[in-house]
DNA sequence: AAGCATATACGAAACCTGTCGTACTTGCAA
DNA sequence: TTGCAAGTACGACAGGTTTCGTATATGCTT
């Protein structure tokens, strides 16, 4: 149990994950006060979560006087890959494609959407060739 | 918490329900069977994951003889649209697009795949219009 | 009718997540 | 130098998931 096994993040976890992307490197009092406009939530429980992410090496961070600054140790994009593999596996039996057919069968996403996913994805088509 | 809330299935239970959902309405006795070829667990724990996840509603069961017969109350694509739905909203802000990308960049999507997409994509477009 | 095989029901333990209260530490201002 | 403000550390608990052992019911075979 103590050694490296990269899981995915819990829900909680993720929320901090992003503000920590999005701020860059906080402290626990800035962490908390991002985390207080979406849930309210107490100052020890972001603490709390926050050493419990570098125990699991989610998170580093660095001593800046009396109080340390945190920063994520993955990025952003190789988390969401990590969900987005974790998801396929666990509902798709492995296949990208179809989770990806299944995400775009949503009514919710705009027509526009769709033009620019075509776009991009020809110029990810040919990039490869 | 008596009622209609239809969470998300945790990890154990969408192995169960990739199984019903496979092999159609099933025993206890069929389901521990698929489980076991997969993953080492006893009896009682998919009878009792059955259990659990009937007082849940996301399967429903019909007595045949002194045992029961399991199906799942969703449709499969429902259930992978709701996990989608949830991991957007947690891991990309609620951009379909940004998942979909992300999805695609994955090295792992072999060519085929993306051309195969490409086609679907642009007939999903099409049939919007 | 007895007894075995096949079922279900139920309770509880081990673990994880998320929440917070309380105790402790430390630097700085008066 | 004393004490307050701003921090961290730690323990504990409630709730949920997953696992399984044991108890109980029931139908079939002889």
């Amino acid at each position: 149990m103590s050694d490296r096994e990269a899981r995915t993040p819990t829900p909680a976890e993720l929320r901090i994950l992003r503000i920590l992307w999005r701020l860059g490197p906080s402290t626990v009092h800035e962490v908390h006060a991002a985390l207080a406009t979406e849930k309210s939530v107490g100052y020890t429980t972001a603490l709390k979560m926050l050493q419990v992410m570098t125990e699991k090496e989610l998170v580093e961070r660095e001593t800046v006087g009396r109080a340390h600054r945190y920063r994520p140790v993955a990025a952003e994009e190789t988390t969401q890959r990590q969900l987005l593999r974790d998801l396929v596996d666990r509902a798709f039996g492995g296949s990208v494609d179809a989770l990806v057919l299944r995400a775009l069968s949503d009514v919710d996403v705009p027509q526009a959407d769709l033009e620019e996913i075509e776009r991009l994805l020809s110029r990810e088509r040919e990039r490869r060739s």
